[in-house]
DNA sequence: AGTTTGTCACCTAGGTGGCAAAGT
DNA sequence: ACTTTGCCACCTAGGTGACAAACT
């Protein structure tokens, strides 16, 4: 199942995930849309506590969730970013995140079928601005219109218990965009805005009238260190060498150590001019 | 799921799919072994007819597999190797088959869920060699010992009707090894044998007994022109010519057209040594 | 002035057949 | 004599931040 497609077999479990929304979304259609209905309790994000998350406070769960407990991979690196205020890229045709959002899954029911999904809320109602003279963000205003809400459904969903808990879940292929009319099933977000992500873990459940049990059948987790701010260009230099230093395809980036060759930059020691084809 | 891993979603249903077997298989016990009960039909394999495949002949059938009929992508392609006499790579590692096969499924139950996977059975019980003077393939005496019969499930399996017929079914990552002892789940085939690839749709019943149903509830599909002969290195000049003008990944050995450059073979163009690390 | 876009060099990751060497 | 193996150059495919230009 391709990433972000219609769930056809989460018949209408997902409605409840409507996050709290500082203001109202603007009005689209899109089939990646999230329903509007918020149902789920407001209020600011959960901090996670060690080692296993928290989930997020809610009502009665279905024994098949309430049970799940999460923990999220490259710990130490998402706290590493977040001491100096993660950034993500967002492009028009969609950039993938550093560092990679990924689980350690455990209590599932071996045998029950879940949906695993993401979706990203505003960490509050403000635009932001880097003042590189300070190395500080700061409030820049109110926030723009919000994005439309998408959720990226795990590609694998839905899956047994026993497959998602074998081994750690990764959102690979997860892309983040600022682009509002993106017809790729990508998260919009808007550019100097903050956001938390937030994991889901939806229990497919296969009584007819499913619907009735959505509130009871999915259970949500935060984790507060995988908060950043959505750039184009990155503006915390800092942020930029860790993301060089951590991330393999950054790796014609890194310096050879305290080598200071090469001399010249880069663009200057190659062939300049490249014919322009098509 | 990852491709081949063992289907616990289908309990028993394919005790069924053991083809006719020339001679015993010898006893292992990974995980991706197939069963060896051969209560399917045996006999020469059916060439499929136009422009639809025609499933082997078999029983009373489910109808939610019943009304199923495939097509075969790169027909012609196929076609073409077919011609030649196809050959396949087989490698310690595992190498991917050219061309993979690709199947538009029609008839499927929208709502039902599906198990698509593969299988090859020998099309006789030979071992062959080429003759280059005269260009062509000769019996060189009675098969090898036949290779653990392992199937291949598309990885996107289990998934609903709706799923499998909305684009070209691709089993891309199924890959040939000659490794008896292969640990990754890859197809084991006896390098110059000849081969027949099988399809097979397998509706996944949700009743409880449904082992006992097992007969019923899949179809199976041959593709004549898909046969070929599975080597270590090809044989026969003008496969390997027909791969490298068809294969993009071969694209580094087609020769520009008529031009007769490069001159020298491209290893003595080329810096000749490289540096060992590690 | 601040932000966004498009292009680029430079990587990772992995699929090709060629070819020399090893194996049988 | 025939077959297999391992390594290699050369591709496809796509993920990086740098940078200049464009946008607002």
């Amino acid at each position: 199942m391709p990433a972000s497609s219609p769930a056809a077999f989460l018949p209408a479990s997902l409605g409840v995930l409507a996050p709290p929304e500082p203001h109202p979304l603007p009005e689209t259609s899109s089939s990646w849309e999230r329903p509007r209905a918020t149902l789920f309790p407001s209020g600011p994000c959960t901090s996670s506590a060690e080692p296993v998350a928290q989930p997020m406070g809610q009502g009665p769960k279905n024994p098949c969730v309430s049970g799940v407990t999460v923990q999220l991979e490259m710990k130490p690196l998402w706290e590493e970013f977040n001491q100096l205020g993660t950034e993500m890229i967002v492009t028009k045709a969609g950039r993938k995140m550093f560092p990679t959002f990924q689980v350690k899954i455990l209590g599932m029911d071996s045998l029950a079928d879940y949906a695993l999904l993401m979706d990203f809320i505003p960490l509050d109602d403000k635009r932001y601005r880097y003042a590189f003279h300070s190395s500080a963000w700061l409030v820049a205003g109110k926030a723009d219109p919000a994005t439309p809400g998408r959720v990226h459904f795990h590609p694998d969903s839905p899956a047994k218990g026993a497959q998602w808990m074998r081994q750690i879940v990764s959102f690979d292929k997860l892309k983040l965009t600022n682009n509002l009319l993106d017809d790729n099933g990508h998260i919009i977000l808007n550019s100097m805005h903050r956001y938390q992500p937030r994991f889901h873990v939806v229990f497919v459940d296969p009584r007819k009238d499913s619907a009735r049990y959505a509130q009871e059948n999915f259970k949500s987790f935060v984790f507060a260190e995988t908060q950043f701010t959505a750039v184009t260009a990155y503006q915390n230099h800092r942020i930029t060498q860790l993301k060089i230093a951590s991330n393999p395809f950054a790796k014609g980036f890194r310096e050879s150590d305290l080598d200071s060759w090469p001399v010249a930059p880069r663009h200057l020691l190659s062939i300049p001019a490249r014919s322009r084809s098509s």
